[in-house]
DNA sequence: TGTAAGGCTTGATCGACGTCAAAGCGCGTT
DNA sequence: AACGCGCTTTGACGTCGATCAAGCCTTACA
């Protein structure tokens, strides 16, 4: 088992460090000690190599982000990865810088994608896991096409909050969820095609609409997720996408 | 072989239709006969079959194009799918209506994806196949991103007459391009996050500045290549993805 | 604890793009 | 050939969001 420095982080075999009760659900447990487990701090970049020793990553227990800077233009954030998801490098256009980045203290499974291949060779689960993966985060992105290119800004805003929260909120009561915000302001910005400032402004007219409050920067409480929910066209896909881990009191 | 029907068009087995040297490359040749072929029209919608006979499709001589709209909002267009290319119903996201369409006359390949994936069990070159179009398509899709997100109207046109010219055009002499417009001016407008007003406009501008005729409104002409590169700033990205099949005079 | 740096908020202003309406053009139909 | 329909073009106008700038707040570090 190749245990190779990267950024000065703990690595260890995939298995040795948390144990399977923690494990993001559907990931074949024998494919986990194939891996390489990397340690990842706010903000720490994930090398994308290309080629015969092309890189594949399995966010962990962690959130990363894919960005794309065309030369002369502005960043672009493409896609958030979750627990469960997979990002190969060769889902990276060429010909532009391409970035990943993790978003928060996690682990994040690492592979050389010859050798993740050939275990999948072997077997049906992993080959399985990847393919369901793969297809979700397609659908996935393909809401998030649709959210840059037709909604205003507070619809964009309140889909990537509705994101978010089904995604990595935990419940607080009946119809409220707080969720840690993983990207700065004007990475959100960037993850959804617009002004810094102007997302800004229509954060705090969500606020005193009463729909979210932010205890902390780093914090956000939503006080009214069906509210919130009313605001994005793009609710329905996303409940049914994120399986309504957070059941609303009602869409409306 | 099962031979359904589909809106009364002509159905064969994929072997049956063309000889093997007009076969899109990286095709294994093996699984072309495990499908079924349709004929295709302009406009013709193919239906995305979910749940455990799910549908997956490979546009053979055709382009595709997958298109979502969020109740209450407009239409947008998500991806244009080549020869070569893969397309399985799990892609579309649930709750949002989802389109798949054909854009001229040709051929595409269908299969139900468990007995495609199930093929792909006993055939290493399907499985290559498959990866390597999701791959590359995500890519695109990335640059797609990109582009509605970042990029102004006259860059996203000029990227999009780009793709549509490097994926389908003829080279007419050296920097020149001939290629069939597979969409009309409000589904561009649509896949390009754009209303159809201002996109008549800044098509009226490329060709006021030379860049490209209209011999007739399904045909574009690009007489300078370079130039509607050098509008786009993900020339180079498209470029490599699509093989520097109409290799340029330069990039300047 | 003081200080500096960077991110966030908010206001004023401007411009690109969306919207609406009218006219032009190609094309099939009778 | 005349007619009518649908798509496209073009102009006038309004608006949403980008830009610029100032002030505030948090965080890091000495």
């Amino acid at each position: 088992m190749a245990v190779s420095n990267l950024n000065r982080s703990n690595q260890l075999r995939g298995d040795q460090l948390l144990s399977s009760s923690e494990w993001p659900a559907g990931i074949p447990h024998e494919l986990i000690s194939q891996g390489t487990m990397v340690q990842t701090r706010h903000g720490q970049p994930l090398p994308l190599i290309l080629g015969g020793d092309e890189t594949i990553f399995l966010p962990f227990m962690s959130t990363l982000l894919f960005q794309v800077t065309f030369p002369g233009a502005l960043r672009q954030g493409i896609t958030l990865l979750y627990p469960g998801d997979v990002f190969r490098a060769a889902f990276a256009p060429p010909g532009a810088e391409a970035r990943l980045v993790a978003l928060g203290t996690g682990q994040v499974l690492r592979f050389r994608f010859d050798r993740f291949s050939e275990f999948a060779e072997t077997s049906v689960a992993t080959r399985d896991y990847f393919d369901r993966a793969v297809a979700r985060q397609t659908a996935r992105q393909a809401i998030h096409v649709a959210t840059v290119g037709q909604l205003d800004c507070m619809q964009r805003l309140a889909t990537f909050l509705l994101e978010v929260a089904l995604n990595t909120g935990a419940p607080a009561s009946e119809g409220r969820v707080v969720f840690e915000m993983p990207l700065s302001r004007s990475e959100v910005a960037e993850y959804l095609g617009l002004n810094a400032d102007t997302l800004s402004r229509t954060m705090s007219r969500l606020r005193s609409a009463g729909i979210l409050t932010r205890p902390d920067r780093h914090t956000v409480y939503v006080r009214d997720l069906s509210a919130l929910a009313a605001l994005s066209p793009a609710s329905p896909s996303l409940m049914t996408l994120c399986g309504d881990a957070l059941a609303p009191t009602g869409t409306a």
